[in-house]
DNA sequence: GCGCGGGCAGCAACCGGTCTCTACGCTAGG
DNA sequence: CCTAGCGTAGAGACCGGTTGCTGCCCGCGC
C-alpha cells in the first residue's frame, strides 16, 4: 500500500526531456533557461507532484534555511510568545522553524544543542534565563564556538552575553529596570512590607529582578526583610505555595511582587482563600505580562516584556549578512502595567485585549 | 573569525588511523568493531569536537528522525499543550520535532504542508479543526497520499479522519459529548436561555461543539434561540465583543457557554464591566480546560481535553511498526470540570494546580 | 562566407554519511 | 602444512540535489 519511491530530479528530467541540471536550474531560478524548457520542466513537476529533497539540497549547497529554537518549555505562555516572535520572523525570512524543549534539564540542554548542530540549522536561537554556573557556561561558550566554526550563529535571548570574544548575538530585556520600576511603584504607594515570591538560586533572571526589587529598596534607604523573599519557581504552583506558607507563618506583608505572572496569579488564589482581599489587604504585581494577566481578578499589575520583539530581534540579529561591529547585543525596554491588583478597583474598565 | 568547515567522518578517520566506514560503524553501533579501534575513534571524535551531519545521514539512510507537528498558533495553550504532549513523545522516541505555525490561513497550510514534504519527516502531524470546505478536504487528502508515497505517516489531531481508504491517523477527542455534559450540566441547573459564544463557521471544532449544545437541548425538547448564538473567534477579544453586544442589544441570557475558556474569559470580563455578577446573574462555562481558566475569576466551568495525552497519542500512532488493522482511528473521552463560575460561590478552595 | 560570441543545456564532480561487497589476517581443524 | 572459517577493516557505490565547466547551436557582424 505504502510506497517509499520517492520522486527525484532525474525523474522530472526525464519525463521533460531534458538533464537534471536543468531541473536543478528552474528550481533554484538562479540561472537562464529558455521559457519553453522551464515551461516544460514546471509542467513535469507538477504532474509528478515533486517536491525537492531538503537534505539533499542541505548537503550540496550552503545552506538550510533552517532556525533552531530552544526553550524551557512551550507551554508557558512567556516562551510561547517569544517563539512565535522566532517563527513569525523566521518563515518570512524563508526559514523553518526547529523546536525543542529542555524542560530546564541543563544535561538535556547539552543532547539538544548537538541535535541542533547536527542539523545544521543556520542559526540556533537559545531562549530563557541561564544558570549562572562556571560548567554549564562553559558548556554554552563551547557551543557558541562550534557553532561558529560550523558557520551557524547563535543568539541568546533574555540572558547575558556569554563574554567578549565568544561568538553569540544576545538580545536581553531590561530586566532589572523593570523590577526595579515596579518595586518602586510599590513602595511609593506607601508599602513597605514587600513579599518577593519566586526566586530561582542561580538563575540569571532570577536574580536580575531580585537585584531590582533590592534596589528599589536601597534607593530609599530601606532593606528588605529577608524573611519576605521565598525561594520557588515560575509557576502558579510556586506562588500559591509560598503564599500560604507566609500566611501560616504569620509573616505581615502587605504587598507581593511575584518573580513571574504565574507565581502572581498563585498568590492572589492562596490569598483569596485565606480571605485577604486583592488590593485592599494585600497588592499583587507579577512580572513578563503575559494574556492570562488579565484574567487574574483583580488584573495583575506586571512589567511589559516584549516577547514576541524579542524573538523577532533574535531572528534579525541571526540573519543579518554582515557582522556589524557593536550590534550584537541588543537591550530592549520593559515598563510597569498598572492594573487592579495593585490599586483599590476603579469602574474605568481594562483593555479586552 | 567565522569558519565554514565542518569535520567530517573523514577527518576523523584519518585521525584515528581507520577508514570512513569503520568511523561510520562505531557510530551506528550496528557492527562489530574492535574494541581497541572503537576507543581509537571515539577519542578522535572527541578531540575533534566532531557531530555527524543530521543531512547527509538522511539522505543514506531511510528515516530522518524527525516529527513534523503543525499547529495553528504555538501562543494559545491549547495547542501549546498538545505541542508539549508531541514533542515529549517524540524526544522520547529520539525524534526531533520541526513545528510550524499556519495562523488558521488555509493558503499558508499548504506552504507549510509542502515544507514538510520536502523535509523527508518521519510522521506529519496536523493540530487543529478541519475547515469543512471541500477544496481543503481535497488538499489534505492529496497531502495524505503524496506522505504515503514518500514513506511517512500522516496524522490528525483533533479533527474528523478524511475519509476511508486515505493514509491518515486520527487522534480526536469526544468534542461533541463534551459540549453536551456541559450543556445540559447549565439546562439542569435551570438555565433556559444559554448564549454560545464564539461559532465560527466551516470549522470542524466549532461544529461539533455547536452540535452537542444543540443536542443537549433536543433532550429536553427545547430549541436554542439563534439570537444567542454569536458567531466570532476562539479568542478573549471574540469573547468579550459577542457578550458586549448581546448586552447592547438586551438580549435576556442567564448562561453563558464559550466555544472556548478564552471565549469564556472574555465574556467573564465583559459581564464583570457591565456590572453581571458571575456566577449570580450570568454563569459562564468555557472550553479546553486551559490552564488560565483557573485564574478567572471565579475560576471557570469547563470541559476538560486531555490536551498533552492527544499529543503523545498522535506521535504513538505515527511511529507504531505495524499498520494495525483499525487501530489508526483514536477517540478520547472529555469531562466536564465544575467550578466557581457555574455555581455559587462556596468556602471550598479550588485546586492550585 | 566565415568566424566569433552569446545563450542555453549537459556532464560529472562534489556534499557527507551509510551500506554492501570484498579482502585480509589469524586461528583451528583435517 | 594447507585450508576452511570467523572476525574485522577497507574500497567504492550509492542517496538526491547543486554547480563549474565544457560544448553545442545559432545569430550576427565583417
Amino acid at each position: 500500500m505504502s510506497g517509499r519511491d520517492a520522486t527525484t530530479v532525474r525523474d522530472v528530467a526525464a519525463r521533460a526531456g531534458v538533464s537534471a541540471s536543468t531541473v536543478s536550474r528552474v528550481l533554484g531560478g538562479t540561472y537562464p533557461v529558455a521559457p519553453a524548457t522551464r515551461a516544460r520542466v514546471l509542467a513535469a513537476i507538477r504532474d509528478l507532484d515533486y517536491v525537492v529533497n531538503a537534505h539533499a539540497r542541505a548537503l550540496g549547497g550552503a545552506t538550510t534555511k533552517t532556525v533552531a529554537v530552544v526553550v524551557d518549555d512551550v507551554t508557558s505562555p512567556f516562551y510561547a510568545h517569544i517563539a512565535r516572535g522566532v517563527e513569525e520572523a523566521a518563515s518570512a525570512a524563508g526559514r523553518l522553524c526547529l523546536l525543542c524543549t529542555t524542560h530546564g534539564d541543563p544535561r538535556r540542554i547539552v543532547a539538544v544543542v548537538d541535535t541542533m548542530r547536527e542539523q545544521r540549522a543556520d542559526a540556533v536561537i537559545v531562549v530563557g534565563g541561564a544558570w549562572q554556573d562556571p560548567d554549564y557556561r562553559d558548556r554554552m561558550t563551547h557551543f557558541a564556538h562550534a557553532l561558529d566554526r560550523a558557520g551557524s550563529r547563535l543568539v541568546l535571548v533574555g540572558r547575558p552575553p556569554l563574554g567578549p570574544g565568544v561568538p553569540a548575538g544576545v538580545v536581553e530585556y531590561d530586566n532589572e529596570g523593570g523590577a526595579f520600576a515596579l518595586t518602586s511603584h510599590l513602595l511609593s504607594a506607601g508599602h513597605r512590607r514587600i513579599a518577593y515570591l519566586g526566586r530561582v538560586a542561580g538563575l540569571s533572571t532570577s536574580a536580575e529582578r531580585v537585584r531590582g526589587f533590592d534596589r528599589a529598596h536601597a534607593l530609599l534607604d530601606l532593606t528588605p526583610d529577608a524573611g519576605l523573599i521565598v525561594d520557588g519557581a515560575f509557576t502558579r504552583a510556586s506562588g500559591y505555595r509560598a503564599t500560604r506558607e507566609l500566611l501560616a507563618a504569620g509573616r505581615e506583608f502587605t504587598a507581593v511582587q511575584g518573580a513571574t505572572d504565574l507565581v502572581a496569579a498563585g498568590a492572589v488564589q492562596a490569598l483569596r482563600e485565606a480571605g485577604r482581599r486583592v488590593p485592599h489587604d494585600v497588592a499583587v504585581a507579577g512580572y513578563d505580562d503575559i494574556p492570562p494577566a488579565l484574567d487574574v481578578h483583580p488584573a495583575l499589575t506586571t512589567v511589559h516584556v516584549p516577547q514576541e520583539e524579542l524573538g523577532r530581534a533574535a531572528v534579525r540579529l541571526a540573519l543579518q549578512r554582515a557582522e556589524p561591529p557593536d550590534g550584537r547585543h541588543i537591550v530592549l525596554g520593559t515598563h510597569v502595567m498598572l492594573r487592579g491588583s495593585t490599586k483599590a478597583p476603579s469602574p474605568q474598565p481594562d483593555d479586552a485585549d
